[in-house]
DNA sequence: CTTTTTCCAATACGACTGCAATGTATAGCT
DNA sequence: AGCTATACATTGCAGTCGTATTGGAAAAAG
């Protein structure tokens, strides 16, 4: 047996492949024949690292979620809870090449979890774990009498939004990190 | 010519037939023997009204839109500058089981725009259109000392972000609506 | 060595896709 | 009555889809 393949790797590789096709064409231009095209593969070797498609899907999916979360937690290193937070938050929003592909993905991921409630499952667990950082961040910086685990769901709400509508190109990044630094103003009692 | 026909009442039709298959099957599902299935009517209907799918597709998200706005100006006659935007935001929230359904739809059509520019360029007068009003609200309510714009950037995408979250249940409906609460506490200044 | 197991390529299959072409029935106009 | 334009139905086509199957090369195991 040639076993001196790292599954993990080829997986990735494929994934990776997935995802860009995804940002570009929409996930309704993500077939087999296409990831393995994108990949210079056979469509065999595909199948050979994903039984079915949802298995591809779903592994695509985690991976996006686990490099999204390995920036953030690189991010990790800041002096004020403030500044960690929006540091962290920054990484979400898509404001260069890299992260507007990963936008893209996500969106198109999530309205194909919307669908299927099978995956919503691992998608709550990564913002209900987001949000409980942000909570405790606000707590540490001593919130001044607001409810933070609220603050928490709307900052969220807040980055997801203007993620989404950056996305679709509604305004300029340097009006989402404007209103991403109001927000902040208002909840960590700026000026 | 065989008898007289509206055709805005039948090409509606239709795309209440795609937006029940959206919601339910996600927009991969939908495919035009699907649409004249749902409809109940024959796949050679379907295309002498739409003669390609985009167009099809197009006609429909224009009319979600529509009936989204349409619901919104309904709203209009509210007391206050803060009820009168906090009624108008409540309606893009998914609320409901209809607003839900609208919701999945909205969110199939977003990332299905992501991809094709021509079709951002309509969402863009949309949220444009809405943010100006807002805006204007809250400089009617004296908002002390806040960049207005920005606020109605923050406010927009805080509530989409809303939306988005609840589509993925994310959290409960009441905890959705108290985040938006605090929000407009803290821009209108609350308590 | 042989055997077995893994990796991958190639191909076939049935279902489905968007779309075009064609057929037919009806209703208004002249 | 005759013609035409509209409204739909039916069918066919070329292509893609996800998946299953088959087969062969290559390396580990015996």
């Amino acid at each position: 047996m040639p076993s001196k393949v790292d599954h993990r790797e080829r997986r990735e590789l494929l994934a990776d492949a997935l995802t860009r096709l995804a940002a570009t064409h929409g996930l309704a231009g993500v077939s087999l024949r296409q990831v393995a095209a994108e990949a210079g593969v056979s469509t065999g070797m595909v199948q050979h690292y994903f039984r079915t498609k949802d298995e591809m899907m779903t592994f695509a999916l985690g991976m996006v979620a686990d490099r999204i979360r390995a920036r953030s937690e690189a991010e990790a290193a800041a002096a004020t809870p403030r500044e960690l937070v929006r540091g962290v938050l920054l990484q979400i929003l898509p404001l260069d090449e890299t992260r507007r592909l990963e936008g893209h993905v996500g969106l198109a991921f999530l309205a194909y979890a919307a669908v299927k409630p099978a995956i919503q499952e691992g998608l709550r667990e990564g913002s209900a774990g987001m949000r409980g950082f942000i909570a405790g961040q606000l707590r540490a910086a001593g919130a001044h009498g607001i409810d933070t685990d609220l603050a928490a769901i709307g900052l969220m709400a807040l980055v997801d939004g203007l993620g989404m509508q950056l996305l679709s190109r509604q305004f300029a990044e340097k009006d989402a990190i404007a209103a991403l630094d109001a927000h902040l103003d208002l909840i960590f009692g700026g000026s």
